[in-house]
DNA sequence: TTTGGCACTCAAATGATTAGAGTGCTAAAA
DNA sequence: TTTTAGCACTCTAATCATTTGAGTGCCAAA
């Protein structure tokens, strides 16, 4: 492709994110800085439009870029803002994220990114995987419930009630719960319901009970992959949503939860930074007009979950990308430095 | 009021509330079962006009109820439901709320509302006030950091991050826990903050510490009130709303969650089951075409919380009014059953 | 008190016209 | 060979006029 293609997409592509209207030669000739008249710009944008990177809604309209030409817009043309870096480092360094347990954090950052952004905010958080047991302690709710407290490495903690069969007396409980931290320290819950299943047999009767009601607990967990939202209103300020659908089906979306996982999943797995689908590239829902730029964070060298952005496909990527990156980093290394001390 | 004026008013008002349209003297004089002719059902309806229960939104038009003709509907004309109350029971009895803690509960039984009414379903808990704790526990995380777990006669369970100044061994904090356990058993939280404040003068350094940092945790509770909803999307489907911007200020409270406290609280206060808010009633948002079943529901004798339904200002309240009481009832049924015998 | 009849009103749908932005193509200019 | 000016053509969006029909209000008769 001829430099000046690029150069004349690029423009088309920035006033479109501008405007949202189609934008026709004139436009683009005055702008542009190439001294070229409209009639040379029509003659490179129907060349781009053979290549499949503008469309034309209809015959004399201007030109508006496909999901091709946004998709080589953001991945070769675009030049990202990098003032955004340190804007975001004080914005979220304004944010008092000292207490409280992990979800309540992430949270905050799905808030703060809606926020910076006015569009969704978006944060998953892998529970099974990753999740390190640190400390397990047992406290008796009746004679024939159990209160298990399960307290992550992440400083994340979760409550599970368990039913057991055989009344146990507290110092019975605070012996189990010392050797249960013991055993099973330093796995993660998967490995943990693993190890119970396989050492069940050994056990005593009674203790054998409180095993079976653990992993039943643990059999039920919150989700596979949690995912928070915020600022889902942001979406009905979508100008050219006046469709109306796709705003339905992202709720509908929201509601489930589920559905964006397999998205969620791919992001991760490359693990190559910030990623961003555009349009009907997720192909999974009927989401024509919605792009997504999502990142994954990690904690201790390992990817435990995914953040972005959800918002009109006409966003201003140049600025967006950054903040996800921005954002990625930066709860990578804060989780790194605040649940690891305590 | 004559009596034939009230039956045309039921009829306007619920030939209204099916189609959403402006209904006219000539269907009314078809359907009501009065043999009177659509002249004298005119003269009727112009009075009705007259005392500002119907009006019409152009010269030309039908009659649309006011939302003074709602309510009259609601509180004197109305025929509940009858049929709802074993289909709730059914419903609701499906739903295997057996395991975990109340909030999980709750956010269920919200999601139910949204699912049988297809509108928005809504339950908020106050935290402070009623919560009664019933006992605490107190983990060490570090050397600086303890965990108070906080277990309330209802079954929830709370955790609180707190910071010490001096290290507390194992024992010494087993015992604290019990200690405290005594101390504050069977108060509120809101009292315990109190009783807290008192003994701080009485102990001992190290414990002081430690009930410092409680009583600080304690100062920042989640939420004075706690909402959950489910369903929102539903909002989205309303037809009138074409105007959007009633749905847009809606989502903004969902995202804010506390303007709605104030109507809630209202709702606790009268203590007489259902309420019904109608459009302009609750003037406190510019939420115009939008409505709300309310109910509290009970635990011990004491409301608790409040639940119900947000949806369209033209909904079927002979449906979602006992709908919602039903489930009022069943709610505090269940979380006497539930949470008082573990 | 009720009713039939009639003139009147208004919103919504339909259709015609216009203005304007933009394209594609061709032939001349650079 | 590339660029450009010019022109015919296309299609949308806005505007305006017309029609249609549901519904009212009122009056005079039953």
């Amino acid at each position: 492709m001829k430099e000046r293609h690029e150069i004349i997409l690029g423009q088309v592509i920035q006033a479109y994110l501008e405007t949202g209207k189609a934008v026709g030669s004139k436009n683009i000739a005055k702008e542009c800085g190439l001294q070229l008249s409209s009639a040379s710009i029509r003659n490179a944008m129907s060349d781009l439009e053979g290549m499949g990177l503008l469309c034309s809604p209809h015959t004399s309209a201007g030109r508006v870029p496909t999901d091709h030409g946004l998709r080589y817009f953001v991945d070769s043309l675009m030049e990202l803002d990098q003032d955004i870096e340190t804007q975001i480092q004080k914005n979220m360094a304004e944010q008092d994220l000292d207490r409280g347990v992990m979800q309540q954090t992430l949270q905050r950052v799905s808030a703060e990114l809606a926020n910076i952004t006015h569009f969704t905010g978006m944060v998953s958080l892998h529970e099974e995987v990753y999740q390190d047991i640190q400390r397990v302690e047992l406290l008796s709710m009746s004679s024939n419930t159990l209160l298990a407290v399960l307290i992550t490495s992440r400083g994340d903690i979760q409550n599970r009630l368990l039913h057991i069969e055989h009344q146990m007396n507290p110092e019975d409980l605070q012996q189990l719960s010392a050797q249960l931290t013991q055993r099973l320290g330093r796995f993660s819950l998967q490995e943990v319901k693993q190890q119970l299943q396989c050492e069940l047999v050994h056990d005593h009767q009674r203790i054998r009970d409180v095993l079976q009601g653990l992993l039943d607990a643990m059999g039920q967990p919150k989700a596979k992959t949690d995912v928070m939202f915020s600022g889902q209103r942001h979406l009905l300020d979508i100008p050219e949503l006046s469709v109306m659908d796709t705003v339905r089906s992202m709720f509908k979306t929201f509601d489930d939860k589920d559905t964006l996982v397999n998205i969620i999943e791919q992001v991760e797995q490359e693990h190559s930074g910030v990623r961003v689908f555009i349009g009907s590239e997720h192909a999974l829902l009927d989401m024509e007009e919605i792009s997504m730029v999502l990142s994954p964070y990690e904690h201790q060298g390992k990817v435990i979950g995914t953040l972005g952005v959800i918002g009109p496909k006409r966003m201003a990527y140049d600025k967006v990308v950054p903040i996800v990156n921005c954002t990625a980093h930066w709860v990578s290394r804060i989780l790194g430095g605040k649940f690891e001390r305590e």
